[in-house]
DNA sequence: GCGGTGATGATACGCTCGTATCAAATTTGA
DNA sequence: TCAAATTTGATACGAGCGTATCATCACCGC
C-alpha cells in the first residue's frame, strides 16, 4: 500500500471518530483499532496526535464546502440567491446520520477553537473561514448586495444554520419544526435579497 | 464554615474553571486548587464529579436566565417585543470577559450534551428549555403571536445567537459587526412582531 | 471529661493518555 | 546480491485523571 494511501485509511479513521464521539473520541489508540492499524503505524503517519487532527480537519473543511456547492448545483440551472441560502440551510441542518456526524465535528471543533486556540482550533477557523467567502460570493453574484452587507448575511446565516442544528440535535426541535424555522425566516429574508 | 457555604464555595470554583477553559479545565484536583481546598474535601461536598457538575450547571443555567430577565427589568417599563428580542441578542453576545467566560460554558457544555448525552448532558438541555420558555412567553406577551409560533421564533432568535456568539468568538466577525448583522435582523423581524 | 460522629488531610490505586524506544520485517538501489 | 534505508510491530514510560483508603482533628450532647 502507498504511502498515500496509507495516510489517507488513517484519516479516514480519525473522521469516523470525529463524526462518532467528537474530538475527545479520538485518540490515538481509538485510531489505530479503528483503522486496524498498530498504534505505532498512527505516529509514524500523523507524526503527533496535533498533526493528525489538523491535517484531517483541514480535509473535512475542504469537503463540507464541496459537498454544499455539488448539492447547489443539482438544483435549478440559474437559482436564485434564496434558493442558494435554502439549500444551504437544509445540507446543513443535521437531518440524517451523515450530517449530525458532520454537526458533531463541527461542534466539539468550535469548543477546541474557543477553550484552546492551538493547532486544531485554527483549523476550525480556516473552515469557518472558507464557507463564509463560498456564501458570500454566491449572495454577492446572484443578488444586488454590496460586498460587505453579504459577507455579514453570510455570517448570519451560518451562524443561524449551527445554533438551530445544535438546537435539532439536543432534541429541543424535531426536523419538522427545524424546517418551518428556516422557512419562515427565509421569507422574511426574501424582500431582502430581491429587491 | 457552614456546610452550605462549603458547598458554594466548590461550586463557585467550578464555574471560573468553566469559564476559563470549558468543561476538559474542570478536573477534581483543578477545583481543589481553585478553591483552595484539599482534593478530598472537593471529592466530601461533590460525591463525584458528574454530580459536581451537573449541580454547578444547573445553578448556572438558572443564573443565565436570571440575567438577562433582570437586564430587560432595567428597559422601559413596557417593552415592545422587538426590544426584547434585542435585548437579548446583546446579552448572550459574548463582547465582554463575563459573557465570554459564558458562552465558553455553554460551548463546551453543547459539546458534553451532543457526544455524551450524560448526566452533564442534560443540565444543557434544562439550560435550553427554561431560556426558550422565557423567550416564549415574553414573546407571546408582548405580540400577536400564537403558541407555536412564538415558541419556534424563540428558538430561532436563541440558535441565532449561539451561532453568531461563536463566529465572535472565533474572531470571524468583530463586535462592530455582529452589532450590524443582529440590528438588520431585527429590522427584518420587525413586521412579524408588530402585524 | 469523653466517646462518637462528621470534617479534613495525605496518600495510594488503577486506568488511559501521548509519546518514546527497540527490534523485526520489508523494500530499495547499485 | 546484499547492505542500507524504510516500514511495521510490541512494549515501556511518565503524567494526569477519578476515586478509594486510612488516619487525624474538631465539635457536641451527656
Amino acid at each position: 500500500m502507498s504511502e498515500h494511501e496509507r495516510r489517507t485509511e488513517i484519516m479516514d479513521a480519525v473522521e469516523r471518530l470525529l463524526a462518532r464521539g467528537g474530538v475527545d473520541a479520538v485518540t490515538m489508540r481509538a485510531v489505530a483499532t479503528e483503522a486496524g492499524v498498530s498504534l505505532r503505524l498512527v505516529q509514524y503517519y500523523g507524526r503527533t496526535k496535533d498533526d493528525l487532527l489538523s491535517s484531517t480537519l483541514d480535509r473535512l473543511a475542504e469537503r463540507s464546502i464541496e459537498r454544499w456547492r455539488t448539492r447547489a448545483a443539482h438544483q435549478d440551472a440559474n437559482p436564485s440567491a434564496l434558493d442558494e441560502m435554502r439549500v444551504f440551510l437544509d445540507e446543513a441542518l443535521p437531518t440524517d446520520e451523515e450530517s449530525r456526524g458532520f454537526h458533531r465535528v463541527g461542534v466539539s471543533l468550535e469548543a477546541l477553537a474557543i477553550t484552546h486556540p492551538g493547532t486544531a482550533g485554527r483549523a476550525y477557523q480556516r473552515h469557518l473561514d472558507g464557507l463564509a467567502d463560498h456564501l458570500a460570493n454566491t449572495l454577492r453574484s446572484r443578488s444586488r448586495l454590496d460586498a460587505t452587507t453579504a459577507r455579514l448575511l453570510a455570517m448570519e446565516v451560518m451562524g443561524l444554520a449551527h445554533g438551530v442544528g445544535t438546537l435539532l440535535m439536543a432534541g429541543r426541535i424535531d426536523e419538522r419544526e427545524a424546517g418551518a424555522l428556516t422557512g419562515d425566516y427565509l421569507e422574511r429574508l426574501r424582500p431582502r435579497l430581491t429587491a
